[in-house]
DNA sequence: ACGGCGTACGTTAGCGTTAACAGATACCGT
DNA sequence: ACGGTATCTGTTAACGCTAACGTACGCCGT
């Protein structure tokens, strides 16, 4: 790999490379790349001759600073293990592709001093727009939210006070319907097994929509236990066996996500526990995962794609939502009964 | 929000706005906030809450021009929902967490042509070094990789040339041992199920590996099949039953990933198919969530976490491997032998 | 022949930060 | 009292690019 062209291959290229390479200004050169104002046929030819044969990569910092312009947009999520970020993520990708919007992914780990120093950086490289996951954030965030003079979208979730735009659904509401359909089927004795993590604030605000509309019925959560790390699918085998040990007269177990629900399910076959009839099985998110299952686990479709599209869209500014002052989508998750809840 | 400091919330501030506030040059201010150079006591903390109370954020953009400096890494990989990449994009972030590194994610969903576009667009940006999913690129990719400058480590895969480094398995090794086990258990009747991608070129390297091992023994595959799209649980149930009403006589069915294992033992299990006695199956990957599964599919772990952890350690100049000249680490994989392949 | 206009370039002056060096002050030993 | 050193702070000149404006030239109609 001698290179006849590059002088020093330490060094990286600069316009002056190609103009030097090409017989024309710096300016011009720059103008051929962002396909931006007048430029003959022929000079234009030689310059991107120039920039390929040389390789020249151009240096977006330098442009950014120059411009005052910054083609990023900051994606922030609390996890990629989750399954329902990566969505989310994929949903973004494809409404930014042909906006010339690059998203940059940052995650959390649930965590808000991680949270904060994700923003705090991703701030510094002054992007074009924020996508962050949910409506609770520490003081120091919201304020640089605030400060940060570009859109703001917060998604997932829309139980709160957004500080600019919000995409998402009503946790507590996708709670509070599932519970009704549980009673509405007749199911008295009701379990919860869910997440421990207290910062994963959509879990708890679909339990307690949850409680809310079992308590429209007059009844009480039986029993609800809590669990972190380690395969899901796994612990929603070993909590459900547990549950149903400490509470046999269980006739419903409604799960946080579909992961530790299809653990219970395949638990309940394993046993041989008549579903739905004896036990009714509910998740939550709606992952296409469900489809393999021998039963199909009833759960409600958090709308996960969608909400990565309408939020990038309103950062492209394509949305057709109030373009200032912050848009406000709410999506409506459909409860999918599959075949772990009777019918009536 | 009437605000008292900023003079104008469009705007974003500068050094400068915060030098005025506290009394000091640019410099010092810079100084400060960089923990570089001696700040006397006092002058820092004035600085510090100058900088706090204006809601002041560094511009990364300029500091990195000037400085010539980026606390980037550029990390590609060609799919999110795959499982596999948020597990080593977390190995990442892990091992870059306390060495001022950022880590960058892009998606190229398989497509050359989309790793071109997303690799130049991020180099654009001057990372201080590249971590690429496989070995597999244009002519142009790698002929940017190559004038970059910086460290390159390709991953996942080591079965080729690499640019720089590489921290990978052999996956033509894993399809190998995996049919010498196979085979060594008995099984002669053996079908293949996998992804139809034709640019996913580690699974390609399996199945050749496969059908390599095989042949030490004299054996072919009786039977092959391949699928795109849509819920890996459940094509694998579909594929599992068509396979085998098309080739019923079939001992042995082994899968490119463990997501349509699964989806071929529920098949199974619900048929009452005698696994392993009658029927043994396979997976490639060890993810976690076969721990749930009713019974544990035979797997081969492909070390994801360590490989990113290994991969940013490079990255981060932590190797212990030759720092120059391009490290070459091969892990191996451990075959998990699970309940789904007979004991001899 | 002239002004007017459009096209195709070039020039100049930053963008906000940091590297490198240059003071300024205080303190020290002799 | 002196130079020397240590500690702190300021000044200047980039970094590589682009916005804004300037200029040269050709073409047109009258």
């Amino acid at each position: 790999m001698s290179s006849k062209v590059t002088p020093d291959p330490r060094r990286s290229l600069t316009l002056r490379d190609v103009s030097e390479a090409s017989g024309v200004s710096e300016m011009t050169v720059s103008r051929v790349l962002r396909n931006r104002g007048d430029v003959s046929e022929t000079t234009r030819e030689r310059v991107l001759e120039a920039a390929k044969q040389l390789g020249y990569v151009p240096n977006k910092i330098a442009g950014a600073l120059a411009s005052q312009r910054v083609n990023l947009v900051a994606v922030i999520v609390p996890s990629l293990s989750n399954l329902v970020f990566p969505e989310v993520l994929s949903g973004i990708s494809e409404e930014l592709e042909d906006t010339g919007l690059q998203p940059v992914f940052g995650v959390t780990n649930y965590l808000e001093d991680r949270e904060e120093s994700v923003l705090y950086e991703m701030l510094s490289w002054r992007p074009s727009g924020v996508i962050i996951a949910g409506l609770e954030h520490s003081d120091a965030s919201r304020a640089m939210l605030q400060n940060a003079g570009i859109p703001i979208v917060e998604i997932m979730d829309v139980d709160g006070e957004p500080v600019d735009s919000v995409v998402g659904i009503s946790h507590r509401r996708a709670g509070l319907e599932m519970a009704r359909a549980i009673v509405g089927a007749g199911y008295r004795r009701i379990g919860f097994l869910g997440t421990k993590m207290p910062h994963d604030h959509r879990a708890r605000k679909r339990m307690e929509g949850f409680e809310a509309g079992l308590a429209e019925a007059g009844i009480e959560l039986a029993d609800r236990e809590f669990y972190s790390g380690g395969s899901a699918l796994l612990k929603g085998r070993e909590m459900t066996e547990a549950i149903l040990k400490r509470t046999p007269d269980l006739d419903f177990i409604y799960y946080s996500n579909d992961m530790i629900g299809a653990g219970g399910l395949l638990y309940c076959l394993d046993k041989g526990i008549d579903v739905p009839g004896k036990l009714g099985l509910a998740g939550f998110n709606g992952v296409d995962l469900l489809d393999g299952l021998p039963r199909r686990l009833a759960t409600m479709d958090a709308c996960r794609r969608e909400i990565g599209q309408r939020a990038a869209a309103i950062i492209a500014g394509r949305s057709d939502t109030g373009l200032i002052g912050g848009a406000h989508v709410e999506l409506t998750p459909v409860l999918q009964l599959g075949d772990t809840i009777r019918s009536r």
